[in-house]
DNA sequence: TTGTACGCGTTATCAG
DNA sequence: CTGATAACGCGTACAA
């Protein structure tokens, strides 16, 4: 009666017994080394599969000097922007024969400690950081000994400065957006932003709105400027939704510009349902390019990030840099104004 | 002059040497034991600090026989269903001290390998499964030695057969909604669904919807019929903008039921663009009940599943296996029939 | 072409 | 409370 145990763990010296080598033999077998029989080797890779042998991965980490693979930490995973460019960027390495690692960050946790222990814990080759302040001591940055590039996160600010970094200019492309809006003739615009302890691209945004007004002659108000909350989910629908509510409360208002495309529908729907019509009554415009934005009704006007080409040129950039081809540097991108149903000429009268 | 060089890799070698002590004094200063001395300790945890030790997670796994942690394996990240569930998940898990590893799986991988690697590696207390058809022969499942649930799998299937599982009935919810379309007045009802292929929630979907109108006397026409693409994104609002495009084209009809909330979302820029209101001359209803579609103009009537019960009842189930308190069982939760603006009475007259 | 033996960085089990 | 020392599973010189 042929017993059938889960037999427990099974090693490679398991397999070195069942067929009659030695270990070093079945490691050579599996790790297609060039100096083995081929004959033997197929034996093995038969036992193998037999013996459901899976390879202990921390035994693997613990001697390999290097393991042709990068990690990829993400700060933010169900951020549909961030989906597409770990896609891009899984490509990229696949392309070069590079295993990627996709590694969640909790917002709460440390992006670096993840980062020192992954690249400890798997040889890593090098990182790409998604998401997140990114506000580091820069002695602490050094302890990372691989290559690693910042990707979307903002470059404009003092501690990552000297990172290698892709993004596109958030300042600049929301001063465009706003410009575009004023050319639309609107002068009262709200702006829905980031908390106001932001100090990465929620923050640039910001200031690129207030330098657009400026360079217009239009005033700064704050009562048109909404924060979102600390706490609550930032960039969601539900924030757009809210804090679009509040700000009809409080003030009035021709255009309306979410720093975000899922703030920009939460806006949609807040203002629908007070009868206001988009972008009759009043335009509303977005940020990043998201796909959701493009099947809204209205489609949202929005800055579109180049997703594709950020995410090839973050993978270049690390690859040169592991290849010590490439110093640190930081590479900026166009965002692409994609004027869309949401916004219209303003046809209210003073 | 204080030398800055990178100091290569510092061990729990190093540190007990810096500090006049053994390393098993230092690992158990690292790994608050009990059998410490405070001062030891304070003294070890400085050094450790100083010296920007990280410990050498392969080692640990390696050593560990155990690790208080689980893993979520995902088949597509970036679907936002799947976002929610993690982080109910993960959540949970924290409740109870447990770590929960998150692991994307390409489409184009083996789930199963996946989960035997790593299991092995982190040795691992349990594992999520979500997404993915899991057709896996039950020879193989057997080697997963640690206990595992599947969350919104289909559980109505052969190989599943014995699993642990959570999810909502789709053959039922899918034909709530069609019944509910039904008794809107429809009878012309298209339908957006997964490939011919798929033997999944996909499948069961469509089944459903085809036992409605059965009971309704109402003839199943296979031209009301799209089958998503096999290459194609699926789910996704593209597939539903495409697909509703050659509907059009072919047939007519005065609804139209996509199997989740994003297909829905496509269908109705379709139909926009076409100049068909929706739900004046067309009604939509989608499945999943996203964020998005509460936020969509109009909003999307849905199966809502219940996310929040769903991730709960499945960690309680997996800690509960773990402890050996439970067998695997399946669990069905029942979906929610969201009645929104994408649907309305149909008045065509026939 | 194959086998032997050592060490990777930790933790655990003993003695002390 | 602390210190040696044996594993953990695998890769790899080196010898055969």
């Amino acid at each position: 009666m042929p017993e059938h145990k889960t037999m427990e763990k099974v090693t490679i010296k398991d397999i070195a017994k069942k067929c009659g080598v030695a270990v070093s033999t079945v490691s050579r077998a599996m790790n297609n080394h060039p100096d083995i029989n081929p004959e033997t080797k197929a034996m093995i890779d038969r036992v193998m599969k037999e013996c459901n042998y899976v390879p202990n991965n921390s035994a693997r980490n613990l001697k390999r000097s290097d393991a042709k693979a990068i990690a990829v930490l993400v700060k933010g995973i169900g951020n549909t922007f961030f989906s597409q460019l770990v896609s891009g960027l899984e490509k990229e390495c696949q392309k070069r024969g590079y295993s990627c690692i996709l590694q969640n960050v909790e917002e709460q946790d440390n992006e670096l400690d993840t980062a020192l222990h992954i690249a400890k814990e798997k040889k890593l080759r090098g990182l790409v950081f998604l998401g997140g302040n990114f506000t580091h001591p820069k002695e602490k940055l050094d302890q990372l000994e691989v290559p690693f590039v910042l990707s979307t996160i903002c470059t404009a600010g003092r501690e990552t400065e000297g990172c290698a970094a892709v993004s596109v200019d958030d300042f600049k492309e929301s001063y465009k957006m706003t410009d575009y809006l004023i050319s639309l003739g609107h002068k009262d615009i709200a702006i829905i932003t980031a908390p106001r302890e932001d100090e990465s691209i929620g923050k640039l945004r910001l200031l690129g709105y207030q330098k657009a007004l400026e360079d217009h002659g239009i005033p700064y108000r704050e009562e048109l400027v909404s924060f979102m909350d600390m706490h609550e989910d930032r960039y969601s629908f539900q924030s757009g939704y809210r804090l679009t509510g509040k700000l009809l409360e409080n003030t009035k208002f021709t255009a309306l510009y979410a720093t975000s495309d899922s703030l920009a529908i939460g806006a949609c729907r807040a203002l629908k349902e007070r009868g206001i019509s988009v972008p009759r009554d009043c335009s509303v415009a977005g940020f990043d390019g998201m796909d959701t934005g493009e099947y809204y009704i209205p489609s949202i006007t929005t800055i579109r990030q180049p997703v594709e080409q950020i995410a090839k040129a973050t993978a270049e950039l690390l690859f040169d840099m592991i290849k010590g081809k490439e110093k640190a540097k930081q590479l900026i991108f166009d965002g692409e104004l994609l004027k869309r149903e949401s916004t219209a000429q303003n046809n209210t009268e003073n």
